[in-house]
DNA sequence: TCCATCTATAAAATTCCGGCATGGATTGGA
DNA sequence: TCCAATCCATGCCGGAATTTTATAGATGGA
């Protein structure tokens, strides 16, 4: 097995075509042609389809990607902190977090590990939380801020977010605590369906056996409140979204209340690498900072 | 990074010499030395110390190692369940058992296994619960028998097994079920204490605020009742250690129960692997089968 | 002191790999 | 229908990297 062969053979995968891979890798395509037809041989599989279009991953490829990805980032990283074992930690962390976190928080996040860690070199990625879970699990990621963390891998609880539900200044419905049963068909604009917020949502609404009437939906939060403003409808969203807006919105918990668990799941690497280590401490801080 | 390097490079870490390494690799001795110079300028530190004995790791090839072995093991698992995508599983496949386990199901399951699937190599660890648990934890072995889980790790309780006071027939502290407040002082032959068993005898004994007089210890069950046959004292061994022995020995209960549980741990890689997956099955079973 | 046992170094041989030129296949458009 | 463009595949060559062979250097024990 050749340590190499695999990275270029991940790298034909990401771009979907030899001659792509070979202006990205400055080798040759030849090259590159020879070193997948290698690998195919040593591996005994057909890993990719050739077509007029490049190079498309069959089955056994997919299965190499998923298996082989994380693991080399991670071998990666294992040497990386031994070059840098009495120096300060140096490497690549990879972190995901979910877009409403990615964009409330992301930047600063950013910026204090470059400040307090300058040989980090930081790599974000965006993503849902099913989606994130399933990089730290194989290792494409170091970490992940999450919404519902996972059974199999140890998550922190780090905020919890109370939503609340938002209209315009005198509506009704916002007089003292909001219950789920009393919003039974009033007009609603609703994150989206790929927001987790929105899955939360649903399922209240069907614990207490209600529909909403869901006139429009946004992934932006700050799309939504122009919405609410409008007098569309109502929405429901986490206090931190409305922050700042008094005087043109009202907003009323729950009652019960309604929340969502922001938790901090790490990668099996994460607990060894000193790079990661690094960095946990600032992403948590981050996260208190931005929404707790 | 280059992966003969890395492998080359844990081959003599673990022959501890470059000659000795050479033997086994089938590679001239200067060509390891050579690697192992590469290796050592790539990472920026010695990872080994020279001497006329050979080669002794650094605190930094220890890092090196504990980092790197793991990952490669998983590595070349993975490219070999590519290989063998359509066939039947195949290759290494490492399992970690407390000593008890091992000898009481070991050989059958080894057995099970080669019978079961003749492409898996199977690797039988030996070691006790902490070790083993770490050496999960690092991706050094696929999965452990052990007696206390880890909370880091996924843990499947297979066995609860019941620890018994057993004494020669007759003896009045065997009159009905055991309470250990009334061992005060007792004669006691105990495993020692690298022992899981011990720890939980020890910690219940704490618990009940008493102390044995402990007359001797001994790893091997067997040991341990010939001790007892011979009157030197009583002792706690599980149901199974006295299985078939009905006659030459009395056992009762303790109440409260006193008990240790068999725990299945399993590593990242093992949620992953297809010969891994196909050993779980058959260890559980024989696990049930001989402890169960 | 001499031998045995390590690792390190130097030079020759070999293997491996990337680059160039080119071929073959497929598709879109004139 | 034919040409041009855009893929990937193949053959050959030169250079880099690695292994082998041979040997030196260091060190502790008979």
């Amino acid at each position: 097995m050749d340590l190499k062969r695999l990275q270029t053979f991940l790298r034909v995968a990401e771009t979907g075509s030899l001659s792509a891979a070979s202006d990205r890798l400055r080798i040759a395509q030849p090259a590159l042609s020879r070193q997948i037809r290698m690998l195919e041989d040593e591996v005994g599989q057909t890993l990719f389809a050739r077509s007029r279009e490049g190079m498309a991953l069959t089955p056994a490829g997919e299965l190499l990607q998923a298996r082989v990805s994380g693991l080399l980032r991670q071998l990666e990283q294992g040497v990386e902190d031994v070059r840098s074992m009495e120096d300060a930690p140096q490497g690549k962390v990879a972190v995901g977090l979910v877009p409403s976190a990615a964009a409330v928080m992301g930047a600063d996040f950013a910026m204090a590990v470059g400040r307090a860690h300058p040989g980090i070199r930081l790599n974000l990625q965006q993503g849902y939380t099913s989606h994130l879970l399933d990089w730290v699990h194989r290792g494409e990621i170091d970490m992940a801020l999450v919404y519902r963390g996972a059974e199999q891998l140890p998550a922190e609880q780090l905020v919890r977010e109370e939503l609340l539900l938002v209209g315009p200044q005198g509506h009704p419905a916002l007089d003292g605590p909001a219950e789920m049963a009393r919003l039974e068909g009033l007009p609603m604009v609703l994150p989206s369906a790929e927001n987790g917020l929105r899955l939360i949502v649903d399922m209240a609404a069907e614990r207490a056996g209600i529909r909403f009437d869901v006139l429009a939906e946004a992934s932006a939060f700050q799309l939504l409140l122009e919405l609410v403003a409008e007098g569309m409808g109502l929405s429901i969203l986490p206090r931190t979204a409305i922050q700042g807006m008094a005087g043109r919105f009202a907003a009323t918990g729950f009652a019960p209340p309604l929340h969502r668990d922001i938790q901090l799941v790490l990668s099996r690497s994460a607990r060894q690498g000193r790079a990661v280590q690094a960095v946990v401490p600032l992403l948590r801080d981050a996260t208190l900072k931005a929404l707790g």
